[in-house]
DNA sequence: AAAACGGGGGC
DNA sequence: GCCCCAGTTTT
């Protein structure tokens, strides 16, 4: 059994996450725990700044707090709510789509199941098991870039994409780290292992890292 | 000025 | 597997 050091390694990240004076990543603000408006928050989330997000998200629960709700309006009203983010055409498609599928399908609900949640169009992996956890507080394992890079430098895996690592985690990580992995990796790959030019010289679990596919410069 | 960026869909 | 998307920040 290899050894991957998860229980040396992730609680001391997330003490040192705690203490970097960052808010430590959740992507999920107060949501009222409504799986709907974090399904929806998530869809408007990705690829887009946090702060971008929020102001898109208030704007747009201000006036939608149901699906029925979404629906009622046209996609270019939908557009103008939340502007601020990015693909902000296409997500006003698919998140009416979504209300629409969860109306016709699931009773205006949105299911606590994997396989159900990457049926909606604009929900894949990444949102659908963030769903999962922050919605549910069920188990899933989001991963998205951060999660991705590091657990190969760490040599937990090796893989090329999101979807093999999440697998692989799956696998090997334990059930108490399914929930936090992500907003701990989140906040550590943002302020210190990042994609390029990593802060390896403040980095607390430095001499446990075997910096695969380190790159110290472009 | 490029490239990257807290993915996902369509092909 | 490859390409596109939209606007901001890094490099």
């Amino acid at each position: 059994m290899k050894n991957y050091n998860f229980d040396k390694i992730l609680p001391k990240l997330e003490k040192f996450v705690q203490n970097l004076g960052v808010p430590v990543v959740t992507r999920i603000k107060d949501r009222d725990f409504d799986p709907f408006k974090i399904l929806i928050g998530t869809i408007l989330s990705l690829r887009t700044k946090d702060e971008t997000t929020e102001e898109a998200a208030n704007r747009l629960f201000e006036v939608v707090k149901t699906p029925e709700d979404l629906i009622k309006l046209s996609e270019k009203d939908i557009e103008k709510l939340i502007y601020p983010v990015g693909f902000y055409k296409r997500k006003a498609k698919q998140i009416k789509e979504v209300a629409k599928t969860l109306i016709e399908k699931y009773d205006g609900r949105v299911p606590n199941d994997l396989e159900e949640l990457l049926k909606l169009k604009g929900v894949g992996r990444k949102t659908a098991n963030l769903v999962i956890t922050e919605a549910f507080d069920d188990y899933g394992i989001c991963v998205d870039t951060h999660v991705h890079r590091i657990s190969n430098r760490l040599g937990w895996v090796k893989t090329k994409n999101p979807e093999q690592t999440e697998m692989e985690l799956r696998k090997i990580l334990p059930k108490k780290y399914w929930k936090t992995i992500n907003p701990i990796l989140v906040t550590f790959g943002q302020n210190i292992c990042k994609p390029i030019s990593p802060l390896c010289s403040k980095c607390p679990i430095e001499p446990l890292c075997p910096k695969i596919g380190v790159t110290k410069s472009r």
